[in-house]
DNA sequence: ATATTTTTATAACCAGATGTTATATACCTG
DNA sequence: CAGGTATATAACATCTGGTTATAAAAATAT
């Protein structure tokens, strides 16, 4: 068994058993592929994947538990060439982040900048994706850490942690009628059609849980993934804005008014998270302390001996979060 | 990076940095593993090894790391090994199990008899050991399997189940003095030399804890780590034995008087440990099953979601345990 | 200290593994 | 059934991992 036989068979996986495709992605021939896969079902005795004639059809079973030991093998790899670059060069290496467009394009700026000063020589890859992708982009270790606010408790083997805590704020156009209410409710909300976040994005989940839970049905026109574009529909006259409220920035934003909403809804809490186990270089620490101070290098630490979900949120339940 | 060169690393830090005995050990030659090594260390750019002059001194703070994972590494490549062989032939395979004298001797005999009847084509292989050594053989893959009674807990990558508790027998020959007393106590017995097991095996340390609680010091004028060598010294007469309940035969031990001493002492536990995250295979549930036939397939499968020590031992609480 | 033994590094070399190109053959789609 | 796409096979080039022989260094014994 070689570790090229299994990188091979993991990617294979992963291209939709096109065994072409695969080669050309990593650089080298089928027929290469092809064969060492071969040879690596010839050694172990079982078929990894099933075939109908030529074409690789599915994974067999015993491929399924392969292919996930695999996995885990390929990861080990990677960190030891992180333990091995941090012992090296601690200040050179790559940071991959995946996390949502919220977080990338209003809150993570500051401290990418702030960490770009200090670490000048350390790549970063930043993925954009929905929250279901940002934490597979993290539990298969194409990125180091996910950043969201939803979705983060499905992959078991991540950890996650609390960064800070978030509320919405209403965005208006200046000649809306809602500028003339003093206290806003949910019900005034609840009369105006709304622009908002797509479902699964952003905190939506707690945003349709209020008015839910005052039995509301709010009349959502339009969703959209980010916040730029929610408001570019506010401007045009769609309906009232809601957005988290880091989204809103006073310079840029100076056309539309922004009402403070956290009386309204229950906050959310964004998360980072990095697949259990794994190593982290030194800078990476740093990162998540730039990003959420409380977050220190021994807190994370430490993570790894909580390994149930339990202990890990007893590690934070008496950290104060900062709030947004 | 090849596995190759991981296992060579691995193999040399576990053979006193001796590469020329490494190389015996492994059938190869010195010159290939000090080329493997060194072309590692120059493709990861750190020193796994610290040297003076040819010699290998130490391992780096690096290597120390990096040793780590590879062990993790390899334990891995052969669970996929393993898989495999399920797949392919479900019957063949390996079982090796480390365990102390007093399983070996007289608790396993029935359960091992049973299982080769019904895999006669799994080789077993025993290692015999301090309670300690099983605990790092199960952990370090040598074994599959770790059964023992104390220091189970010091590994935490190990998932230890119980499988049955027992009590002690006192030993005497028939001519001792302590057979005309009725009811024995912990009293009548700290008036005689004792004969028992060293301390750290087959639940010694209940029994110390005993005496001690009743202000006791007991004469334990000899002590050895099986009940073979214990009864053969209360035949000379050395002193009083108090073994495992399990390790009186009343055929072969029948000129010696054994005296059931459940209200004197604490019952012990037996656990049966694996190492978290290895694969099972099918022979080696079965196996578990036969041992302790309250630990079943799912419940044994269960353990794999149970993370914390905690979340382990409330799986077991309700189990009822055979006692022995 | 010096001699002896043990251990590692270097070099030259060989066999087998890995990957390449060219091509035949099988599968899938319309 | 035709055309495109994907895989398997074969012949070949290249590289890798390992071998032996030997020199050099370290550890140990004298």
């Amino acid at each position: 068994m070689k570790l090229q036989q299994l990188r091979y068979i993991w990617e294979v996986a992963h291209h939709d058993l096109n065994v072409s495709q695969t080669a050309q992605s990593l650089y080298t021939s089928q027929p290469g592929i092809s064969k060492q896969i071969r040879l690596l079902e010839d050694e172990l005795g079982v078929e990894i994947f099933s075939r109908s004639g030529k074409h690789l059809t599915r994974i067999t079973p015993a491929g399924e538990s392969i292919l996930k030991t695999a996995g885990e093998i390929m990861r080990k790899v990677e960190s030891i060439k992180s333990v091995a670059q941090e012992f090296c060069d601690e200040k050179k290496g790559s940071l991959a982040i995946a996390t949502t467009h919220t977080q990338c394009r209003y809150v993570l700026p500051r401290v990418i900048s702030q960490f770009i000063k200090k670490f000048p020589d350390v790549a970063l890859h930043m993925h954009q994706g929905t929250p279901m992708q940002i934490s597979e982009l993290a539990a298969d270790g194409t990125a180091d850490f996910a950043i969201a606010t939803e979705a983060m408790e499905f992959y078991s083997d991540l950890v996650m942690m609390p960064c800070y805590s978030w509320n919405r704020a209403i965005l208006l156009p200046k000649s809306h009628p809602l500028n003339q209410v003093s206290q806003l409710t949910l019900e005034d909300l609840a009369r105006f059609p709304l622009v908002t976040y797509t479902f699964g994005f952003t905190g939506r989940s707690k945003l349709d849980e209020a008015f839910n839970s005052r039995g509301l049905t709010p009349k959502v026109v339009f969703t959209a993934a980010d916040a730029d574009v929610i408001k570019t529909y506010v401007r045009l006259g769609l309906g009232v804005g809601i957005v988290a409220k880091m989204a809103h920035d006073p310079v840029v934003d100076d056309d539309l008014v922004a009402i403070d909403a956290s009386h309204l809804f229950e906050p959310s809490v964004t998360k980072i998270g990095f697949r259990r186990g794994s190593f982290l270089r030194g800078y990476m620490y740093d990162f998540i302390e730039m990003f959420a101070p409380h977050l220190t290098r021994d807190l994370v630490m430490e993570t790894s001996y909580r390994h149930s979900k339990a202990e890990l949120d007893d590690l934070f339940k008496e950290v104060a979060l900062p709030s947004h």
